[in-house]
DNA sequence: CAATGTGAACGTGTTCACAGCA
DNA sequence: TGCTGTGAACACGTTCACATTG
């Protein structure tokens, strides 16, 4: 069973849609109607989840609860994923402090830098650590996700040191894209880039 | 002639990567040589180049300047960009103090928030204002760009406003997909999200 | 001779249209 | 009757392969 990956990047938005639609009191959608929400085609939301399964009911449309269940466990989101941060400059102290990541899941249990500056001092509830503490580190806390927010220049051997210590998934939100070996997953926060390619489209209007 | 959204989306990684080779000092790439550096193949490279023109020299390569000079043209970057912010909360006031944006041509020239406490303080150089101050801002300090980030359930309504006052370009960091009338570019920036097709991949590695 | 530019071939993702089921 | 699930048709994007050119 091979699922395209332009499909797995969708399910997260099905999960946000159908959590909405729980909480404003809804138990059942229909292809339509949630294609409606996300702007998308019923045939796509349904081709896309027909890789998985048969989640749905002809005639009525798919139970809220059931599928937003069944897609939690696909993505792999009824766990807790623990994150290191590499880097505690303005972005990276920006990351710790927001709000979003812990409600899903996600916690940042570890953070480092390798500027003396920096090392020691408190960032949100983390004691900052110098870079020799991420192997142990990564072991210890299982760690199972970088966080890359160091200049553009360290990237790519902090991500190297990453791969290194057996990190699987890298949320980089250095401007640069790096290097990674097969297998490595990873995804590029990159706001300057998103303008660039805006702006194409607003150049002449 | 119709260009396809995903070579307007890999412009900007070409500019960059060539504005690296520039600093060390290369005069001349290959499209063998770009494709090393961005894990990409030539004949994509090629390809995605031959939709603007033809910029090339067989046996040659690319010479660098010129390339460079080409693409920021095509994508709109030799102008100067004006932004505002709406949401002066902790991510808007990261987004406000993020220095990544200056050097590549996008400054913030207003800030913007509903909420009292907000209004008139100081965040960077900007003093925040009122949410109706919005509309005479964009035309006098000629903003085309609207950048979001306010809380979820705000989202909508400020993009709605942000649209009304002529808007195109909205680069959006709230966890929603919010709903535009064509001809809107959108960008949304969505660690969380970006995160929960990673687990996918990491779930049972 | 090396590397571009590009039609043609290929592969992947989206949409259609309808059979099948509640 | 209404809506899912899905093969088949289609559209779109990528790769190939080679003629072309400095």
């Amino acid at each position: 069973m091979d699922v395209p990956e332009v499909v797995v990047l969708r399910l997260p938005l099905y999960v946000r849609a159908l959590t909405q639609l729980q909480r404003e009191g809804a138990e059942v959608v229909s292809s339509h109607q949630l294609g409606g929400r996300l702007q998308m085609t019923p045939a796509q939301i349904r081709k896309d989840l027909s890789y998985f399964g048969r989640f749905g009911k002809q005639g009525r449309g798919y139970n809220i609860e059931f599928l937003l269940d069944e897609l939690r466990d696909i993505l792999g989101l009824t766990r807790e994923w623990r994150a290191c941060l590499i880097g505690v400059g303005r972005l990276g102290r920006a990351i710790i402090n927001y709000t979003g990541f812990a409600p899903e899941g996600f916690s940042i249990v570890a953070a480092f830098d390798s500027s003396q500056r920096h090392i020691g001092t408190t960032v949100g509830d983390l004691t900052v650590r110098p870079m020799e503490d991420l192997s142990h580190a990564i072991s210890d806390q299982r760690v199972t996700i970088g966080i890359v927010a160091v200049p553009a220049v360290q990237a790519q051997s902090v991500i190297d040191t990453l791969v290194e210590n057996g990190i699987h998934g890298i949320l980089n939100y250095a401007p640069v894209a790096p290097h990674v070996p097969m297998g490595i997953v990873m995804r590029n926060i990159d706001p300057v880039i998103s303008l660039q390619s805006m702006t194409f489209y607003l150049k002449d209007a």
